[in-house]
Order: C-alpha cells, then sequence, then structure tokens
DNA sequence: TTGAATTTTCAGAAATTGCTGAACATACGC
DNA sequence: GCGTATGTTCAGCAATTTCTGAAAATTCAA
C-alpha cells in the first residue's frame, strides 16, 4: 500500500468497517481512499495504491455505484473514468441512510405487514404476531422521523442535533402551553391532593 | 426448521439481515426466534427448532450475550440455562445503539482524533486531515445526538420521535421568538427591502 | 471501419468464515 | 465426594466470500 500513513491508517480502518457492515473490506478501502482524495481517481490509480487487482477495483467500484456513493466524471485530456466522493460529508450521511433503509427496512417492514395480515393459528402463533406487531410499531416510528428529518435542509437538521435533548424541554413547555389554552386541568400527583 | 410458518420467515429474513450486518446468519436466527417466543428457551430447544449443532448454538448466545441482546434465566425445576430478549422494544433498540456505538462509531472517532493530532507532511495529507476533520465534526454531532435523547424516559423519546419534522417549526419559532426578546432586528430579503 | 486504451466479466484459486462432533469442563442433585 | 446433565472449546471439514488473471466487451480517436 502506497500511502501517506496516516491515510493509510483511514483507509485500514474503513476496510474492517467496511466489513463488520455488509460491505467488504476491499469496498471499504476504496472508499476511504476516494473520500480522503484531493481529486478524482481512476481505477487503475487506486488498483495500484491500495494493492489490488484492476477488476478487484472495478467490482468494488459498480458496487459503490449502487450504493450512490461515488460519482464518475470525466477529465479533460483524459479517457479513464474517474470517481470521487461529495465533497459534502452531510450529503454522504443522507444518502447512506436513504441506501440503508431501502436494503434492509423497507424490506423487513414489508415482511412484517404481510406476516400480521395472516390469521394466527394457534395462541403461540397469535403471540408471535403480537411481538412483530410492537416491532413494526417501533421501525415505523423510527422510519418516519428519519422520513421527516431527511426533508430539512442542511443547516435545520444541524441545528436539531446541536440542540440534542434539550428539544425535550422545548416540548414540555409546549404542552404545558396547550394545557392552558384547552383548559385542560392539569393532574395532579396523589401526594400533592 | 420445526417452526409454524409466520416464525420460521421472520426467523429467515433475520438471519440474511444479520448477515448484512456483522452478525452471522445463525445468530440472527437465534436472535429472532427468542424475540418471538412465548418463554425462554433453553440451547438444546434452540438447537433443535433451527436445525443447528448444539455447540453453534452455545457459541451463538454467548455472541448475543456480549451484545447484551439476550438475558440468561433458571426456571423453577430445570437445571438448564433458558434465554430470552427484553420485553420492550424500545430497550432492545437502546441497547443495540449503545453496543453499536461503543464497537464501530468509537474507535472510529479515536482514530480520528489520533490522526488529527498529527502534523501533516504535505498539502496532500493537509487536505486528508482537513477530510477527517469535517467527517470527525459530524460524527461527534450525530453520536452527540444520540447521547442526549438516550438520557429521556421512553414516553419522551417516543413523543419527540412522533413529532418529526415538526419540530423544525417549533424551533423556527422559539427562534424567532428569541430575536425578538433580545431585540435583534430580523433579517429581510432583498427583495423585501 | 480499425486498433489501442480502458472496462467488465467470470471461472476458478485463495482466503475467510461458519459449522460440527468429539473431547473436555462445569454444575448440580444425590 | 460421585455421576449425570449441561455447557464450552476447538481442530478440522464445509460453505461462502473474496480476489485474480485472462478473455471478452466497450469506447473512442483517427
Amino acid at each position: 500500500m502506497d500511502l501517506p500513513p496516516a491515510t493509510a491508517a483511514f483507509v485500514l480502518h474503513f476496510g474492517e468497517m467496511g466489513s463488520r457492515w455488509g460491505i467488504n473490506r476491499t469496498v471499504g478501502q476504496i472508499y476511504a481512499l476516494l473520500f480522503l482524495s484531493e481529486r478524482p481517481l481512476p481505477a487503475d490509480e487506486i488498483a495500484q495504491k491500495l494493492g489490488f487487482s484492476r477488476s478487484n477495483v472495478s467490482m468494488g467500484l459498480k458496487e459503490l455505484e449502487a450504493w450512490r456513493l461515488v460519482r464518475l466524471q470525466h477529465l479533460p485530456g483524459d479517457r479513464r473514468e474517474h470517481f470521487s466522493t461529495p465533497e459534502d460529508v452531510w450529503q454522504i450521511v443522507r444518502i447512506l441512510a436513504e441506501e440503508r433503509r431501502k436494503r434492509e427496512v423497507d424490506p423487513t417492514l414489508t415482511l412484517l405487514r404481510d406476516t400480521l395480515m395472516q390469521r394466527p393459528a394457534s395462541a403461540e402463533e397469535a403471540h408471535a404476531q403480537a411481538r412483530m406487531q410492537s416491532l413494526y410499531e417501533v421501525i415505523s416510528l423510527l422510519t418516519g422521523w428519519m422520513d421527516d428529518v431527511q426533508k430539512l435542509p442542511d443547516e435545520r437538521l444541524i441545528a436539531l442535533l446541536k440542540l440534542g435533548g434539550r428539544v425535550a424541554r422545548v416540548l414540555e413547555a409546549t404542552e404545558r402551553f396547550q394545557e392552558i389554552v384547552t383548559r385542560k386541568p392539569r393532574r395532579r400527583a396523589a401526594k400533592e391532593g
């Protein structure tokens, strides 16, 4: 591997991380290299820098394209295809979230929905369905939230994340406000009464 | 595999999903089976139901314990260890988030921090560092947010998620309120002026 | 067109990961 | 303690995944 040490460390780390996710080591390393690169790189240069065969790099880039994690471009005076990652890390996060959702979450929701349509044939099956139902609800809520925040512009999303748990306070305040406005009396704990 | 059809479908699906994540097929299936089960199951029963060897199940359960995804208990009058998943799906989500963070995110942050301490030896390395810096910032923000919402009780977390993107409106309102209170004049677009 | 440069495909080799049975370890009732 | 039921480990076989080189396909300039 023909890289400055910090780059090499990052590339190796992402190779390992890649294999903990579904993605394989080669693909993780190619992505990491492109992410750090100053300029778009052609496949043969990637192969040379990482010490992989040209064909392996070709397959890895295909997979990254399928994930929409790299884009292809042509540089003037060079016939080769050059690859790069988006500049903006938030852009990358959004793409990752969409793709993982499409590949992992949606099929799971479909399976759960289909199963929940069936009539359970025994108490055991009824229990299994109840479990699936509660899983379905949690996943729906999480993905619904994701859909929602995906629509926010970067700036708002970042503001929201920075606010973190303090959002809960704002909500509390809003709830109390609602209670007052609708004149619904506050509930009291037994001790208070 | 000796299971009612809906259970079998769910178990197989989670096996596949497991292998898309770092976790392997066996482990995914064991987890899915326990998740749906009405009662805690002993290892030999798991092995029988899924058609795996007893030793394979033993290793799978060890891994699930390391992830804190199953708990072990003893039933009266039975010497065998029985395994179950938490009842509450939100509890499971929290554990998953913590464990993935510990295994995947924290080591990455450490690597980035260490690398960013070094002095770049070239323009190329300086660029790579700048990229790592922006990645570091995004990951920090995301994990900081996660830490924050992890502290909320379930009820509040759920309320927050249900609110989804509408939170942004509350924030906007709050910002405008801040502007008014601090008497900082609202910025106007060119067209308005 | 032609042919050189580049990319893709794919059969099979190499590496990795998963799985099993047998041996070993441990826990528990007696 | 003893013996049996239960749990763990691990060497090695099996299955899967990854990777390569060679060949085929594509692209593009002339």
